[in-house]
DNA sequence: GGTGAATGTCAACACTTGTACACATGCCTT
DNA sequence: AAGGCATGTGTACAAGTGTTGACATTCACC
């Protein structure tokens, strides 16, 4: 046997039990924190107090786990994150479900999405530009690298190959808009009006099929080098 | 000489002084609050002594103006609409600048009417998914009441008058939600930092440009009747 | 000049908030 | 079994909060 690694010896550790005590209630001051984001409030009018509450804990448990609440935010930012990751390279890997209509899977994928994890985007719509500063940018820079992988993804047409990074990044960013304003309008629906959703999708794949109908026209200023 | 009438009683009494106090004071708290709101806030975590105290007036005071913050917060969002209303009456009048380049034309004054108005729009971005639910709902009709109104304006174009109302709707959302994004990335950006903002500018104005490509391209789904 | 409504001030209340500190409990390693 | 971290609890305090009620000021109008 060799050595004992610090590093493994810690993760053992950290995992004994299958999640050890400190990582559950911090989970659990995660999930608190969502929940009570679902009623409305938002993230900068919350308290440490009623966040501890909701956990379960004595308010200065927190800082076992958390030096201020904008790190809990942080937290929040980058486990919402990862879940949308997850769910790109899903559908990287099993490809869209209906696959004659990219435009239709796609939006199709990020509704469900969205309804799985609920919570999460309504967290990211109301601190995108709510009171955390350090929130917003970390919330900016991960919807930019968003649009990044949906620049490698999109690489795969060959028109789009020959167009220059300016352009594709342009074709993306629009994109993106749209469906965070897919997301953001799902949102605000009333939960469970079924009707409403089914319109306010039909809506969205029209404007991105219109979308896709200007890439033809375009004339991007210099050819991508072979 | 007439009877007296109880209504224009009523508005002289207001405008002695060309405003009465009780017109100041409100004004003060309306901008008082967004003054804190500059500074890292949102407004669902700005409390009511903190804004009597910066308008400079003792915290009960408040409760002759306004029952709740809630309210303030309509009022700030009306006030915030009216003034972008102004600009656009004001583009349809005097027309815009640089009247050869339209869209160009269009961004610039939306740009210009950002900076004269910064406080405002900052409200807007950050109340849109923000705390209260009564503000969200209200800025979200005002948007679309925008669309409309850029809808109308549209309809000059010959194309565009034999597409169907629908057609017409995705057309402006698209726009809008363009423009506001406009909106949010300057207000992001570093103020005063002018090489940043031009290109903000410079990108949104392709994105434009882009989207009016595809107008061509699209088949409504049935013709205007004339 | 006096009256009354609109507006503003003061003092007080019952709560909630963030945080500090000392202490208890669990759990891993030796 | 024992010691030692990591984690959770209890108590306390100073500061901030929304809201009440009684009182003072302004100011238009009879």
């Amino acid at each position: 046997m060799p050595a004992p690694d610090s590093i493994t010896d810690k993760l053992d550790q950290i995992q004994s039990g299958r999640e050890s005590r400190g990582q559950r209630t911090r989970l659990g001051l995660q999930e608190a924190a969502l929940r009570l984001l679902g009623h409305d409030k938002s993230f900068s009018s919350l308290s440490l107090r009623e966040v501890t509450r909701e956990a379960g804990i004595v308010p200065t448990a927190f800082y076992r786990h958390y030096q201020t609440m904008e790190e809990l935010g942080q937290d929040l930012v980058a486990d919402s994150f990862r879940t949308l990751r997850q769910m790109i390279r899903s559908v990287r890997t099993d490809g869209l479900p209906s696959s004659g209509n990219m435009i239709q899977g796609t939006v199709q994928v990020l509704v469900q999405h969205i309804h799985a994890n609920r919570l999460h985007f309504q967290f990211i719509a109301r601190e995108r530009f709510g009171g955390y500063s350090s929130l917003r940018v970390s919330i900016r820079d991960e919807i930019h690298a968003f649009g990044q992988d949906l620049a490698t993804d999109l690489a795969r047409f060959p028109i789009l190959n020959r167009w220059d990074p300016e352009s594709v990044q342009m074709l993306t960013t629009l994109m993106v808009n749209t469906m965070v304003s897919i997301a953001e309008q799902i949102l605000e629906a009333p939960a469970n009006d079924a009707a409403a959703e089914a319109e306010i999708v039909r809506r969205a794949e029209r404007q991105m099929v219109f979308i896709s109908l200007a890439v033809p026209a375009w004339k991007p200023k210099a050819a991508k080098p072979a």
